[in-house]
DNA sequence: CAGTGGTCTAGACCACGCC
DNA sequence: GCGTGGTCTAGACCACTGG
């Protein structure tokens, strides 16, 4: 570790929570790939010269965070955006009834503009900076549609994003593995909103039928915004979940 | 402990999760009450005959849970439902603008009735069950009308309700002062709707306005259902906020 | 079987609140 | 100064996985 492990008497930083940052660190540069085995708590306690039980409560907030998964006897991976797993942290949107599952998606548009105020201020860049948008619709099992999103990406980070054939339907998986953008979070707020005559056309409702907006800002490792996104959502047989603990 | 606190061939559980299922009985049957300091860990070790560090983990798996409160220096309270914790915990509703505040409530009806098949369902009651409902609007800073929620009490669980004079704002605190109910979490389902022409009049909307509806089932310690609540909101200055990690 | 994460213990020291 | 929770250590043993 640095030398000033010990507490100071100002600004106390528990030593545990250094080694997360500097462990989350190896995430963000990439020295640690998703889906890799990582070191050993006994390695990594002799590599930063600590014990393995501050090891294991560094270990033991990240795995917290969905940033790692450990399992006994095997070892700890760095978490990888897989389906199940996206489902899980980001998609909320489930059946009356039946099982969640992942919905497909149809490209609409894919276009590069410029940042509208508002969508410069959620990315955090200067207003007119460059962005792709991309919309779709989404349905579930049966083909109705159940939704229609835009998804706003700064084009600072995406780069050479036209050259991109398809737009894949797990598009964390995608910033993952074509970027090496992690997405570690997200902020959703939830509106209700009337279907627009566009939004009817597309989703194959009446026009006015009330609708689920949500809009999501999703973040990576260093908590910087990377993604925009606005769903509208019917909700006459799906629901949006949330469990309050 | 009991005897068999050495792990077994079959159904293995660790000790300190059985040592936090003990301690959440003594909150389910009240000897430790809302507020209360609990004897501190060391003293808890001696009485169960067990070490610190693993009446730490129960304790850290009861603060995740937010049953317990823990002050370095002060001690260790039981959770109260006041007004900060309920707000931040399961009230989810913010303006666009502004900070989140608790909503002032002005209650419509208070009718006795039997549970519809869906309320019976919801509380694991029988079909026809004796209830409460409790209709009322609630509004932020501004008096504008913000949403108008319906309460669903099973009888049962909350004798002597009618000798209520009055149904304070915050509910929850009610119920763990009057009937010793603690509300431990929650589940919310939300949908988009067409204000009714009740709806409209009692939030001075049109009708027909998109409103979001929250529809929650709160469970007590026991992790059995206590509570349905629909609300149906407003959001043209508020939004539902979730925080995905 | 060796190696991993998971549990449990015992003890030291630190930061904090209160008297 | 004392007692509290919070951190850190060192070491033992257990449960699980894979070769």
């Amino acid at each position: 570790m640095t030398e000033d492990t010990k507490p100071r008497a100002f600004g106390f930083r528990p030593l545990y929570l250094q080694v997360r940052e500097s462990l989350v660190r190896r995430l963000i540069d990439g020295s640690w790939q998703p889906g890799q085995l990582i070191p050993s708590e006994m390695e990594l306690a002799r590599e930063l010269g600590i014990s393995q039980g501050t090891v294991r409560k560094a270990l033991d907030v990240m795995r917290a965070e969905n940033l790692l998964i450990s399992r006994q006897g095997r070892g700890t991976r760095v978490a990888e955006p897989e389906e199940s797993r996206i489902l899980f942290q980001f998609f909320h949107l489930v059946p009356d009834n039946g099982e969640r599952s992942f919905p497909n998606s149809r490209v609409l548009h894919r276009d590069r503009a410029r940042a509208s105020k508002a969508e410069a201020e959620g990315l955090n860049t200067e207003a007119g900076a460059e962005v792709w948008r991309i919309e779709r619709v989404r349905t579930l099992e049966d083909a109705k549609p159940l939704l229609i999103e835009t998804i706003t990406l700064p084009a600072a980070r995406f780069p050479e994003f036209e050259a991109l054939a398809a737009i894949p339907n797990n598009v964390y998986r995608l910033y993952s593995q074509t970027w090496g953008i992690t997405i570690g979070g997200a902020s959703e707020a939830l509106k209700a909103i009337s279907a627009s005559a566009e939004d009817a056309r597309v989703l194959g409702c009446a026009p006015g039928t009330p609708l689920l907006e949500i809009s999501r800002t999703a973040f990576d490792l260093a908590q910087a915004p990377v993604e925009l996104r606005v769903s509208r959502c019917l909700t006459e047989q799906a629901h949006y979940r949330a469990d309050l603990r």
